[in-house]
RNA sequence: GUGGGUGUAGCUCAGUUGGUUAGAGCGCAGGAUUGUGGCUCCUGAGGUCGAGGGUUCGACCCCCUCUACUCACCCCA
């Protein structure tokens, strides 16, 4: 080990050949499919003012209150890198107004999130989510298209085994109610509940239902469901969701304990749940809000919109790539005068496509026939003094070891034509 | 923030009750073949054994502290 080695930070981890390759494969994918759905892709700050997510997440809940990268910059201001994806698009679509000019309501993004919390196994303090955002939409089958799209993502990656959770939260007019009325049933069994429940209570009684302590679990089932408390505008609302899920002959549950972590949710709320992600199993969640444009100061403006967590979409993404696209061939210079010949060839076919390697260190033969069978080239071009002499290289086929002559005005042709074949 | 596990070569890992020159496989470099790859064989480079302190005649090994990584809790994508 060298001395003091400059690392990354804790849980800010790179992505290295060949998992880049995965990586720019999936992305791909996704991007096709969304930009299919009519969703352009917006490329965001990724340094926001410390406001916007304290309003718009929820000052009570645990991003906020302690998970946030927050600093003061040098002219005093606080700044967070984000922590989410939403917020940021929600400050943009109203920033620049984008809801005035209609094709512009389908937005998506890719990129880094942070959160400052310990590193585990699918979770990191930098992390990457694929998002979307669709504005101006309150129709239940905007919901409906959304999902059936992410349902089709993880069938195009041959992912199996995710199951959606579904649930509604209400709206303005029914919400308040049902807090009132979990509020009221978690006073009289502060008894059973953890102490972070009971804190709860007040400020956020919804998380209660979602807590993980097996206590609280026991003394939430008989706790007021959503689900009875919902207004008719909403029960409608996710009545017709769900019939569209079932049509559309994808298998979901309604889970009245799914809660989602931002307070900026309403009506429906969902989770895609994997197997096989550590202790973690959400690869993607997301909802309703239609209350959160307007808060954030634009026009009132219902939203609905998701994310998909990236390394936990790749840990269930098989480790098969798709063939990575090969040199057609290694042009092998045996002397100084070889390479300086072999040179602009080199350049001039690789300005259209990857078509050859060329080392510039003077090599045995043997060496550089290894190095070319390594590198996976179907061909290797052999110029030393003869072939030099003779204005052209010997051309050995690498798998049937059979070699051949020729000319240098040739070997550009030849190796266009080889390179369309594979 | 709390708890467990692990730090030995580029990678994956051995290393006996504490004993003198710290090993293997893979990878890398070279050779066996004056200009011919994959298989085989030979050779080589590459380690302050995570850091510091302690015990001991002697520490990769035992003790303490720190640190990094990792898994889990909390919470989330």
């Amino acid at each position: 080990m060298k001395k003091v080695q400059i690392k990354t930070v804790k849980g800010f981890n790179e992505v290295l050949p060949p998992e880049s390759f995965r990586w720019r494969q999936v992305e791909d994918k996704f991007r096709n499919l969304l930009e299919g759905y009519g969703f352009a892709e917006l490329r965001l700050a990724l340094l926001e003012p410390t406001e916007l997510f304290a309003r718009s997440i929820g000052g009570e809940t645990d991003i906020v209150e302690k998970e946030m990268y927050t600093f003061i910059d040098r002219s005093e201001r606080s700044l967070t890198l984000r922590p989410e994806g939403t917020a940021s698009v929600v400050r943009a679509y109203n920033q620049y107004s984008l809801g005035k000019s209609n094709e512009i309501n389908k937005l998506y993004y890719i990129g880094p999130m942070f959160r400052y919390e310990r590193p585990q196994k699918g979770r990191y303090r930098q992390f990457h989510q694929l998002g979307a955002e669709v504005f101006g939409e309150e129709s239940f089958y905007q919901d409906a298209e959304t999902l059936v799209m992410l349902a089709q993502l993880f069938h195009t990656l041959s992912i199996k085994g995710v199951e959606l959770h579904l649930n509604s939260l209400g709206c303005e007019a029914c919400r308040p109610l049902f807090r009132d009325q979990l509020k009221d049933y978690l006073s009289r069994h502060q008894a059973g509940l953890c102490d972070d429940c009971r804190r709860r209570g007040a400020e956020n009684p919804l998380r209660a239902l979602d807590c993980k302590n097996p206590q609280c679990r026991e003394a939430v089932a008989e706790a007021p469901s959503i689900g009875d408390a919902l207004c008719c505008d909403c029960r409608q609302h996710f009545a017709g969701l769900c019939a569209l899920l079932a049509d559309a002959g994808i298998a979901f549950q309604i889970n009245p304990r799914l809660v989602r972590g931002l307070d900026y949710y309403t009506r429906t709320t969902f989770e895609f749940l994997a197997g096989d992600l550590g202790a973690q199993n959400a690869v993607a969640a997301g909802g309703r809000y239609d209350r959160l444009v307007e808060e954030l100061g634009g026009q009132p403006t219902p939203a609905f919109g998701f994310a998909v967590g990236f390394e936990r979409l790749m840990m269930l993404v098989g480790s098969e790539v798709a063939p990575l696209t090969l040199p057609v061939a290694a042009l092998l210079p045996l002397s100084e005068e070889a390479l300086r010949r072999l040179f602009p060839l080199h350049v001039e076919l690789n300005r259209r496509a990857q078509m050859t390697t060329l080392s510039f260190q003077h090599k045995s033969l043997k060496s550089q026939l290894k190095k070319a069978d390594k590198d996976g080239v179907r061909y290797a071009l052999i110029v030393g003094p003869d072939e030099l002499a003779q204005d052209e290289a010997l051309c050995r086929n690498m798998r049937t070891k059979e070699q051949t002559k020729l000319p240098f005005a040739e070997i550009g042709e030849f190796l266009w034509e080889r390179y369309h074949e594979h």
